[in-house]
DNA sequence: CTGCTATATGTCTTGACAAGCATATACCTT
DNA sequence: AAGGTATATGCTTGTCAAGACATATAGCAG
């Protein structure tokens, strides 16, 4: 997960993902869709299949990478943990203040206590 | 998006982030909670910030950060445009492989054609 | 208005990493 | 085997960004 974000951070690999999404393709389509030079497409390829977010499948000379589903997959189910704070457009600022208020006293507390 | 990405490839930004997710938290809070120094993590609060992923909220002295919901909002959608790919197992290699190589000969002949 | 708490900003240093170029490897064709 | 195509790797350089520390700002309590 934390590979992930840090491949995709970077912006010509999110490009690069972006294409293959679409299918499969060879090293060589990839250099000329996105105007990249060769070498720096295969490093990308290389931090990006490290981090699981693509796979490569050999034919002759040819290299194909496509998006491994399954990154994708956990990718959406970290998303998911945050569904409820769009879904339930719930503003709870008030309570938290009050809850970390009542923290803080404790803390006061304490603190007299202590010395 | 793109600011995004970025912005949760840091780690520490990330574990911000999923602290926020549970709730509004005052910058102290989580200076304590990830054993960070107070700098950093406002610094970090200001790249999450530019980046649309939290927002604040002053309270006396303190200030509430929380996730803006509509940004991670955003990120599901793009996520959703990969769903396709583990919904459907599809393993179109062969038939894109066929499309690329149909392609490569279309440019034979042009090289041919033009020399 | 003074000191205190909470948070933000500035500066510096250091490490990571992407680009560019040269070169190596793999596989195919003849 | 030789040359060609497709892709990977090595090395160097420049840039950017995170950490550490010092300091500035904002709001509150006395």
């Amino acid at each position: 997960m934390d590979a992930m974000l840090t491949a995709l951070a970077e912006p010509n690999r999110k490009r690069i993902v972006d294409l293959l999404r679409d299918g499969p393709r060879p090293v060589g389509q990839i250099v000329e869709r996105l105007n990249l030079q060769q070498p720096q497409v295969s490093k990308h390829l290389r931090v990006l299949s490290d981090a699981g977010l693509v796979e490569v499948r050999p034919v002759a000379q040819q290299r194909f990478y496509s998006v491994r589903p399954q990154a994708f997959h956990e990718f959406a189910s970290w998303i998911d943990t945050y569904r409820l704070l769009w879904e339930e457009q719930m503003d709870r600022l008030d309570v938290v203040v009050q809850e970390v208020q009542k923290q803080e006293v404790q803390k006061e507390d304490k603190r007299h206590a202590g010395n």
